[in-house]
DNA sequence: GCACGACTGGACCGATCGGTCTAGTGTTTT
DNA sequence: AAAACACTAGACCGATCGGTCCAGTCGTGC
């Protein structure tokens, strides 16, 4: 038998492990002051954790951390995307559940956040792998809407179209909810895209 | 007579304003590489000018040149946004001129900038001004936009709604053509927003 | 001429940056 | 018991950060 990995939490304790407690840190604090805004000390203060271990996880440093970070923001999103069309009766009822569940995590974070999804975009020195790791992440997450889409009676081309057009309009109102505090917009985005009235 | 302001650039000499060339040096390199992404030296380079000017000019130092940044930029964009309408015979036309405008430059940029619109939200330490200065910009660019709807037979109500979804649509276009790497994505908007064929 | 403000040029500063390195602590394997 | 390994702990490093300060250079008005 082999050792379980300990990149993932123990389901048996409550304490997530050493690595995830910093890719958690690590998001919150590169979705607030972006890459280069954010500094070691800070995420490893946050996290409670040794200069040493970041290391030993993420031997490459902060770009690794950042990935990682990126990587773990996506799924987090796939899960909010898989559950709001869990119960849709049509792609309009997901994608409007799906904007009030995030305007409802936009008012927790009281407005201060990059977009959960296109935050994965870092500038940084390492331009172009940040801008791998997105696209990638982009992609998982367009697929994981198109399925729905599809499940819901749409050819695999229209899904596609329609996640895609979707993840381009929540960017767009995120950033412009976020410039104007109100979370509204992201609540009013359905509206925009499919025609008004619910 | 009183004295020209200096901050203009001399229609008779050639050369920008000391003050012009840091604000154009910072818009590039804020764009490209973010807000703390980017060194004072390196602006200070680019621009080819000591760093006691700068602090002549921005007394409040990179902040200061930050906002500078954000209102050229601004105004840069109104003005791409004029032109696009200036023989523009509806407001699709004008939309489409305005989204290849920005394609092409987008190729120019090699992909490689943030949005230049909403660049203009910045992270950094004085969060709030920022915000400020961004809500200001939008809102500029978006009443230009609006205007234009007005004068093709809109009512001020429905030009201002089509113009915020019109940036918002642009702006989540632009993050995800930088993702991809493809213009089209741009080109591709008012097919979204509008319905198929042009 | 001379005084004065606007502006330039750049040395200098403490703080903080990301990253390295080594010593120490457990746990597991043999 | 001992060696091997995974991981923690934090002192330490040179580089670079944004910002300050002041001496020097103009152009202009008195």
């Amino acid at each position: 038998m082999f050792s379980r990995p300990t990149h993932y939490v123990d389901p048996m304790t409550e304490e997530p492990s050493t690595r995830d407690r910093l890719v958690q840190a690590a998001t919150r604090l590169f979705r607030q002051r972006g890459y280069d805004g954010t500094g070691l000390t800070e995420i490893l203060t946050e996290a409670g954790v040794p200069k040493g271990s970041l290391y030993h996880h993420f031997p490459e440093g902060k770009a690794d951390l950042a990935c990682a970070a990126a990587d773990w923001t996506a799924s987090e999103i796939i899960r909010v995307i898989d559950d709001s069309f869990r119960a849709a009766p049509d792609w309009r009822h997901g994608i409007t559940t799906f904007c009030y569940k995030m305007a409802k995590l936009f008012d927790i974070l009281e407005s201060a956040d990059a977009c959960p999804i296109f935050g994965l975009l870092f500038e940084g020195p390492d331009h172009d792998r940040f801008r791998t790791q997105a696209e990638q992440s982009f992609d998982r997450i367009i697929a994981a809407a198109a399925r729905h889409g599809q499940a819901l009676g749409m050819t695999a081309e229209a899904a596609h179209d329609a996640a895609e057009t979707f993840i381009i309009g929540f960017q767009g109102s995120w950033t412009l909810a976020r410039t104007r505090r109100k979370s509204d917009v992201l609540r009013n985005l359905p509206n925009r895209l499919y025609g008004a009235k619910s």
